[in-house]
DNA sequence: GCCAACGTTGGC
DNA sequence: GCCAACGTTGGC
């Protein structure tokens, strides 16, 4: 099967790349977007890559890639009372919220920032740069992924 | 079903 | 800290 590639944002002091890199592995937690959602539990395959990207920080942009390990599985932090990612309306035996296990696979030697990202004419209709754009999560085309990867490596 | 109010995301 | 964009909530 064909792999699929994805962009997945995370806050630098909430889950960095450093952070994923010494853990090795780590479960995608407290997505609550139906849009992301559907990403996470209709399309996500076990070997898809994921371009790993920091927001809300100094310098935003692309840091490494991950892999996706594990398909979707019900977001346990949604059952969870005491979690800052707690719903009561996801139920254990009806569950709203899914995530996927991801694990280490990179960290870029120069990490490719949103403005460089945002300069490139090839990368102009990447969701990431269109307009109003705040998934957390959300599908990158093979081309797109593979300029980004070209990108760190000059 | 409409829409205003509100909360959150995220770049700058 | 500001603000634009957008999703969700809740009154009607």
């Amino acid at each position: 099967m064909a792999t699929n590639y994805w962009l997945f944002k995370s806050e630098e002091d909430v889950y960095s790349i450093d952070d994923l890199k010494k853990e090795k592995t780590t479960h995608w937690e407290g997505v609550r977007n139906y849009q992301a959602r559907n990403f996470i539990r209709d399309d996500m395959k076990k070997g898809d890559l994921v371009l790993y990207y920091h927001s809300n920080c100094e310098n935003v942009g692309v840091y490494g890639i991950a892999e996706i390990i594990k398909e979707a599985y019900p977001d346990f932090t949604a059952f969870d009372k005491k979690s800052k990612y707690y719903d009561s309306k996801s139920k254990e035996n009806d569950p709203t919220w899914f995530m996927v296990d991801i694990r280490f696979k990179e960290k870029f030697d120069n990490p490719v920032y949103l403005t460089d990202i945002k300069s490139n004419s090839k990368l102009k209709n990447m969701r990431l740069v269109q307009r109003g754009n705040r998934l957390s999560v959300f599908p990158v085309t093979k081309t797109e992924f593979d300029e980004i990867v070209k990108m760190s490596k000059i």
